[in-house]
DNA sequence: CCTACCGATCGGTAGG
DNA sequence: CCTACCGATCGGTAGG
C-alpha cells in the first residue's frame, strides 16, 4: 500500500524525505501520478501519519483491549510496545518517535496531528493507570500523569538506544526498569512477572 | 561563530538541513565561501557535531567536575541537563537528541561521531554512579548501567515532551521522577533535596 | 493516470 | 574569499 510504504520510509529518513518522486519510483508511478493522489505534499504527510495511527491502533491498542483492566494490562501494553519497536514494524523503530522529533520545532497541520496523536497515547496510558489505581492494584497515591511520563520515557529510551547503537539489550533494560517501577507502586507485586 | 550557528539550526531542523547556501546567507558569505571553509558537507556536519560536543563539555561537564563525588553530584548533573534543555542553549533543545534521532538509521562518519558522543555521555553517567556506589551513597547492588539508562531516558523524555507540546511542566516531572529514583536507591536520602 | 515543463535549491567544481 | 556554472532533485502546474 502507498501509505504503508510512505510510513516505513518516514520512520527511517523523516516525513520530509518522503518525496513525491521517490515514492513514485518505489510504487512504479510517475511523480505527478503520486501527486494527483494527494493534492499536495502536506496532504501526503497527513495521510501518512493517519495510516501510522491506524497501524498502532491495530497492532498495540486493539489486542490490549481484550485484557481485563489492572496493573498487568499496563505492563502488557508496555511489553507490546517494546516488541513493536524491536520487530521493526517500521524499519526506523517507532514512527511517532522519529517524526515527532523531526516536527517538534515546526508549525502546521502535520506537527499538530503528530502532537495530538502523542497526547492521545499519553492519555490512554494515564487512563489505564487510573483504572489500575481504582481497582486497588496500584497504590492509591500513585501520580498517574507522572507514571505515564516515566513509562513513555523508558519505552522511547529503549527505541532510541536500540536504533542508535544497534543494541537490542536496551529493550530488556527498559522492560526491567518498567517492571521495577510498577512493582514499587503495586499493592501486590506478585501479579507481575518476575523477569522480562 | 559559524559552527555555533550551524549547531543551532541543526538542533531545530536537523543537520541535513544546514545547507551551505543557507549558512552563507546567515553569515553574509557566498555559498562557495562556506564550502571552501570545510571542503564538503560531511566535514561541515562533523565540525558542527564537534562544536556541540565542546559546548556540552563546557556548559555541563566542567562545572560539575568541581563537585565532590556522590549521589548529589549525579543529581546536580541531571538538574543541569534539564536547565540546559529548558534554557534553549540550542533552540531545538538537546542537540544530540535531535541529531541522534535524525542519523540513527544512517551510516557514515557523522552517525558514528554522534553515536560515540552519546556512548561517552552514557559512560560518564555510569562512572559517576559507580563512584556514588563505592562511596556507599547508593545501595551496593545498584545496577549502574540500568540506572544510567533510566536517568537518560527521563531526561530525554522531558526534552522531547517540552519541545513537542511547548510545555515546560515536563522538566519538573522529569526532575521529580529522577529524584524519586535516586531516593529509592540512596542509603541516606536526606542528602538529596526534598523537591525539584 | 501520463509527459513536459516551471523556478528554487541542493552539493560541488572551475577559475580566479 | 568571489562569480558562474554543473547535474540532480524538489514541490507543483499545464495540458491531455
Amino acid at each position: 500500500m502507498v501509505l504503508q510504504r510512505a510510513a516505513e520510509i518516514a520512520s527511517v529518513e523523516g516525513l520530509e524525505n518522503v518525496s513525491l518522486g521517490r515514492l513514485g519510483v518505489e510504487l512504479h508511478l510517475s511523480k505527478s501520478g503520486v501527486f494527483s493522489l494527494f493534492g499536495s505534499k502536506e496532504e501526503l504527510q497527513l495521510a501518512t501519519v493517519r495510516a501510522a495511527i491506524r497501524i498502532y491502533i491495530e497492532d498495540l491498542l486493539n489486542p490490549n483491549r481484550r485484557l481485563p483492566h489492572g496493573i498487568v494490562r499496563v505492563w502488557r501494553l508496555c511489553e507490546s510496545w517494546l516488541g513493536h519497536s524491536r520487530s521493526r514494524v517500521f524499519p526506523g523503530g517507532c514512527f511517532f518517535f522519529a517524526t515527532s522529533v523531526e516536527f517538534s520545532a515546526r508549525r502546521g497541520q502535520v506537527r499538530d496531528l503528530i502532537a495530538g496523536a502523542q497526547r492521545e497515547w499519553n492519555g490512554h496510558l494515564e487512563q489505564l493507570i487510573g483504572r489500575a489505581i481504582e481497582l486497588g492494584e496500584l497504590e492509591p497515591d500513585t501520580d498517574r500523569v507522572l507514571l505515564a511520563f516515566e513509562l513513555i520515557a523508558l519505552l522511547d529510551g529503549a527505541n532510541r538506544a536500540a536504533l542508535l547503537h544497534g543494541d537490542d539489550a536496551a529493550y530488556a533494560r527498559s522492560g526491567r526498569a518498567i517492571l521495577n517501577r510498577l512493582r514499587d507502586l503495586a499493592t501486590d507485586a506478585s501479579v507481575l512477572p518476575a523477569t522480562v
